[in-house]
DNA sequence: CAGTGGTCTAGACCACACT
DNA sequence: GTGTGGTCTAGACCACTGC
């Protein structure tokens, strides 16, 4: 193995198992692995700091460049902050800086701030059996319980964004209409004070679409009005899908941004 | 200052001049700069290698470390390849893996492979004036010469996409159709081996639109069809602003894709 | 002041590609 | 084998935060 010291019953030899391919993974991807453990099982909630790259050190008896190697990678990946000076923090929703990571509709003049938060209105809240799209979206059986959220997103009073959203059943439960309504703040911060689950990463399809009846009321919308069709699987720690969103944006004041590099 | 050797007239000393801001900046941002501007100078082209991590060390006085980190910066920033063994290389729009990087449409069913290259045609190409608001996308001047290209992209035979771009004149002088319509691979692959112009980040604006008469018909599509609008602008090295792109996506076959970590 | 992350170095060794 | 990037270590010092 790779590694100086007395080996450490965490740092698993799985890699001697296989036979024919070597699997060679570096130190800190295991270690990462370990830190990403104790990030799932909320060793370390976010918004909390974990301890020092000496202390991870120390732990896992590795140096404190090989912690920071994980450390980075993980930073890069939005699940940990570092802060110089004071530690580092498991990222969280509930950060302003960050808040609102997934939602991409920006208005086409002015930014976030100048158009300040939106005015949200639960339309409905049910729990239901899972179709088989949405089994297949959330990783779960057909007929399995979701919940099911109906809302309109308004911004300056002009309905914006309507979305239907569905989460498990299991994770989310507890969840009601009335808890939603009174939290004021991203519905991922709310997901992860209340039910311990923080989305990781979002993957979105986007079409053009034109609304029907019940979508133009909703969004008291003109005939004839195109929307954006944003579909978004949202997923925690380890790839476990956790949301299906499908939202329709009016983008005549505002657009979806996409930057890349 | 922070240097442990005998200054190198290339790591500039600038940060003194300034009174209120200490500027401190560390040793690999300078030379993450140094490398940039031989990239941006050409001195190393797209798809050729970059000297080793020990020649640069030794041009640039540092240790191997931390020409290291200023390589890692531009790698994750996709300006550079690491290819273990072999060396670190200019990134190219040719490479077979980062090919279409910013075109995010993709099939609804099976993938870019399953659907094959798209068919090309170029329905105008022109020399024109820059209006205001093209001047301003580009960084140019109203009434600056500006290349437009009007072209529809099909896939098994479908148009799917129609776009028109403009160009800065000077950079791309000697640019024809004919050039464009002969070239097989990227577009952005002919800007760099042709007018040594490099893509590294680009800025898309999405709304849902209904297409024109003149869209419709160049499209095929029945009335009503909603299109996606993309308006993109592309940036080389230094932020430069080399190309606004409009494009017209048909999404019920194809659905923009966009994952976020 | 002590504690944190951030930078920089020097040296050893490993994995991979070419020849 | 030689040269490349990739990993890991150990130690020194710097920059920032908060007591």
């Amino acid at each position: 193995m790779n590694h100086p010291l007395p080996p450490n019953e965490a740092l698993a030899t799985a890699a001697e198992s296989a036979v024919s391919t070597p699997a060679f993974s570096p130190l800190y991807q295991q270690i990462k692995g370990l830190i990403l453990q104790s990030l799932q099982t909320s060793e370390w909630k976010p918004g909390e700091s974990i301890p020092s790259e000496m202390e991870l050190a120390a732990r896992y008896r590795v140096s404190q460049g090989t912690v920071r190697k994980a450390i980075d990678e993980l930073a890069s990946g939005h699940l940990l902050i570092r802060k110089q000076g004071k530690g580092t923090f498991v990222a969280t929703h509930a950060e302003h800086q960050v808040q609102y990571r997934f939602l991409k509709l920006v208005p086409d003049q002015g930014d976030l701030n100048t158009e300040g938060p939106a005015q949200r209105e639960i339309v409905d809240c049910k729990r239901l059996r899972a179709t088989a799209e949405i089994a297949r979206a959330l990783a779960l059986r057909s007929g399995d319980t979701v919940l099911q959220v109906k809302r309109v997103l308004s911004f300056s009073n002009i309905p914006t964004i309507l979305e239907d959203l569905w989460l498990p059943g299991t994770p989310f439960k507890g969840m009601t209409a009335e808890r939603l309504a009174d939290y004021h703040g991203p519905m991922y911060a709310l997901f992860e004070t209340e039910f311990g689950v923080r989305m990781v990463r979002a993957q979105e399809k986007i079409r053009a679409v034109l609304p029907d009846k019940a979508q133009r009321e909703l969004l008291k919308l003109p005939p004839h009005t195109p929307l954006l069709s944003v579909e978004r699987i949202a997923y925690t720690y380890n790839d476990t899908p956790m949301e299906l969103r499908r939202g329709f944006y009016r983008t005549d004041t505002h657009h979806y941004r996409n930057d890349m590099n």
